[in-house]
DNA sequence: GTTCTAGAAC
DNA sequence: GTTCTAGAAC
């Protein structure tokens, strides 16, 4: 377990953290935030903001059975199988967990395939019950660390072209401050305004439509990530990461100590964002400046502990 | 000379 | 995905 960051096997690390057994027991508490029966939520190793969880559909991930009917009936009437066939599939007798009641572990690979999976429905509906409880975590954890107990906007999210193996949900602050983020492409993969970052819902959206696929091809998402560094503030265009970065820091310190409508008031708990439209480079704006544990039987086990 | 980006990693 | 670092850019 050595190899996490370089080498052999990199891009496989949150397939580990899915398969954990008994994640509240083997799992640091520093790493794990939450989890339940589909789902583990976890701090991503290396944030690209203030705040930054990642969550995860289990594996193995058991399936409702009327739902899982449905999914299949959803599948045999896409190709065009026999009622018989139904009947068989649908109908067969058993009793308790059995490994056909699972996901197969390949719908869980990414985000393209788990869309392409029968099964999506059942996978987003957990995801979105971990996702707002998740948020909710984020947020307390904002306000208990910060003296002035105020909280700012929490992003959730998939990447497009993902890395790493196995479909992992972002949850992210808004700020995108972090030492971790080092290059043009960190930075255009979470620019909530450019496309390439996937916000919840509208993937949510397509699966209650039944769509499949994203609607862009691979080549095309890619190329975003090359974009110039906009702004997703103020469309301002940087010339150079730390340009960027010293704005997005000055930007978050503003809306930190600008007035706000009394206490304890923060963002209503949206998690998509409405960014600034983008501005015309060369126009009179500013360009390019230099520079606690949870008792068994709970839904969702929350495992962070928030001090008082 | 220093800062910054971007490609190799067996 | 990250780390490391050569050499481009300033
Ligand atoms: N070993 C790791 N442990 C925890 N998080 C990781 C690890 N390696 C990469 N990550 C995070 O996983 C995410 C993968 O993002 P992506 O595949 O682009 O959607 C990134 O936010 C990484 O910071």
């Amino acid at each position: 377990m050595s190899n996490l960051g370089r080498g052999a096997g990199w891009n496989k690390a949150l397939v580990n953290y899915a398969k954990t057994v008994d994640p509240k027991r083997s799992l640091d508490p520093s790493v794990l935030v939450a989890c339940d029966e589909k789902t583990i939520t976890i701090r991503d190793g290396y944030p690209k903001a203030k705040y930054h969880y990642l969550v995860l559909p289990r594996i193995p991930f058991q399936l409702e059975k009327a739902a899982a009917v449905r999914d299949q009936v959803h599948q045999d009437e896409q190709q065009g199988s026999s009622k018989e066939t139904l009947r068989v599939s649908g109908g067969r007798l058993s009793l308790g967990p059995s490994k056909s009641d699972r996901i197969p572990p390949f719908h869980l690979e990414s985000l393209e395939s788990v869309l392409a999976s029968p099964h999506c429905e059942q996978v987003f509906s957990a995801l979105r019950r971990s996702r707002d409880v998740a948020v909710d975590l984020m947020r307390s954890e904002m306000v208990k660390d910060r003296q002035d107990g105020r909280s700012w906007d929490i992003m959730s999210g998939f990447h497009a072209i993902p890395s790493m193996e196995h479909v992992h949900l972002h949850i992210i602050s808004n700020d995108l401050v972090s030492e971790k983020l080092k290059n043009k492409k960190h930075y255009n993969s979470f620019r909530p305004d450019l496309g390439f970052w996937l916000p919840f819902e509208e993937v949510e959206s397509y699966v209650h439509q039944g769509l499949k696929k994203l609607p862009k091809g691979k080549k095309e998402y890619e190329s975003l990530l090359k974009s110039p560094l906009v702004s997703f503030r103020d469309g301002s265009v940087h010339s150079n990461l730390p340009g960027l970065k010293a704005h997005l820091l000055s930007c978050w310190e503003g809306e930190m100590s600008k007035a706000s409508g009394g206490p304890g008031s923060s963002p209503p708990p949206s998690s998509s964002s409405t960014p600034p439209q983008p501005r015309q480079a060369g126009d009179q704006s500013r360009l390019k400046r230099k520079s606690s544990q949870a008792t068994s039987e709970s839904e969702d086990e929350v495992v962070l502990r928030l001090k008082r």
